[in-house]
DNA sequence: AGTCCACAGGAAGGGCAGGCGA
DNA sequence: TCGCCTGCCCTTCCTGTGGACT
């Protein structure tokens, strides 16, 4: 057997010229100094949470825009420069940020007052208790707070939809219970049709402010990498209409910064690693794809079996390249699966929860379930691959070696 | 205009795993 | 260890629906 050095390879990344001076501000942790062409919204949120200087509650807002927009960013950055101030000023202010779609975290009523209990310094079980029971410990742990308490629940759709409106109405009661505690929450939601889906008061008492944060275009785009990648990236590393083409992708996917911003690191990550000297418009389409499959890869992973299963047989049925070209409806992947779990002695579930776990892939990205009617025929959902095929075959792979099929 | 297909998808609840306090 | 709680995955039962067919 050779034995390969890992000396070798350390020394070999130390020799090469480091693309990198600050990768950390491409990642979405990182908050920049300056947020350009958020001046309004930044201005606008700083307005209304200004009141809290004067121990006044803020309106309750909300904040609408598409992923990678901007939003979380403004508010951080609104929220760092207000709670600096208060100190200056000697004010109470407490700033709780909770993002409602982290799993295990604050995707169910229980956990995310479980959350706020700890990050307000309150240690509570995180599971065992009545929600009743955290809901008191909540209500107890800050009626007594004599100040402003602003709570940002970012990605608030996720939250409504998995547990509905009961968790933002009995939060926005707080200010009528308790006279000392100020609460002001701050929503933030990738969905612009969110609001409409909560009960009539939650949205009426939630929506004093409302502040929308439209899709970044291709030159802001520009604009933001170059001002990223100018504290980032060292001089002259980067090809000429690099920076374009990865706004120009991230530009048609809905103006997506965030996207924008991985492509670039991502790009910079795989020239830096052929040990090339600059970034070039190529790595920029490499990039592209390993981020989608990375994504799909960590989508899938954390999948139960049976969807992995039913995903298996949706990509077994289009890995025939038969001239058929017919179309794979729901009852189609039915039969399928169930005579695939036959073959391999598995039990499976009912066309019921079948249909749930089609609607899941769909959201997840990764097969398209469009709803047609077939007239006489039934109405039913056609079912085709969202992802190339070839990323769809490495999946198929790793799922037969996972489930040994 | 009415029928009927093949589902979509809502509602309610079961069973199990896992965590907690007593 | 037991009882209680939540989360997750699932089933059962049900109503709703778009459009080809009669």
């Amino acid at each position: 057997m050779s034995q390969f050095s890992l000396e070798g390879v350390f020394n070999e990344y130390l020799k090469t010229d480091p693309i990198f001076f600050n990768k950390q501000a491409l990642t979405i942790s990182y908050t920049p100094s300056n947020i350009p062409h958020r001046e309004r919204q930044i201005k606008q949120l700083g307005i209304i949470l200004a009141t809290a200087l004067r121990g006044e509650r803020p309106s309750n807002s909300f904040i609408y825009g598409s992923t990678g927009t901007g939003k979380t960013l403004v508010t951080q950055h609104v929220c760092n420069a207000l709670e600096e101030k208060s100190k200056q000023l000697n004010k109470n202010l407490k700033i709780l940020y909770v993002n409602c779609k982290m799993k295990r975290v604050s995707d169910t009523e229980y956990r995310l007052l479980a959350y706020l209990c700890e990050i307000n310094k309150l240690e509570v079980p995180k599971t065992g208790l009545a929600t009743e029971q955290i809901y008191k410990y909540f209500f107890d742990s800050i009626s007594n707070y004599d100040g402003v308490l602003i709570i940002i629940l970012d990605e608030i759709d996720e939250l409504v939809s998995k547990v509905g409106d009961t968790i933002l109405y009995n939060l926005t009661r707080i200010n009528q219970d308790f006279k000392k505690c100020k609460l002001s929450i701050i929503g933030i939601s990738n969905n612009l049709s969110f609001s409409n889906e909560m009960d009539a008061r939650v949205k009426s008492s939630l929506s004093e402010e409302e502040l929308i944060f439209p899709p970044y275009n291709a030159v802001q785009l520009t604009d933001i990498l170059k001002h990223r990648a100018e504290i980032s990236i060292n001089k002259g590393r980067i090809e000429d209409g690099v920076i374009e083409k990865c706004s120009a992708l991230s530009a048609q996917e809905h103006g997506d910064a965030r996207r924008a911003l991985d492509l670039l690191r991502v790009a910079g990550e795989l020239a830096e690693r052929k040990n090339k000297n600059k970034i070039t418009e190529e790595d920029v389409d490499v990039a592209q794809s390993k981020i989608d499959r990375d994504r799909i890869n960590d989508a899938i992973k954390t999948q139960p079996k049976q969807s992995k299963l039913i995903l298996y047989t949706i990509i077994s049925y289009f890995e025939k390249d038969d001239d058929e070209n017919q179309n794979l409806l729901t009852g189609d992947v039915y039969d399928k699966y169930i005579s695939l779990c036959k073959k391999i002695k598995q039990k499976y579930i009912t066309q019921r929860r079948l249909s749930d776990i089609i609607s899941e892939l769909d959201m997840l990205g990764i097969i398209n379930a469009k709803i047609i009617s077939k007239g006489r025929y039934g109405r039913t959902r056609e079912i085709s691959l969202a992802i190339p095929l070839s990323t769809a075959f490495r999946i198929k792979k790793s799922i037969n070696q996972d489930l040994e099929i």
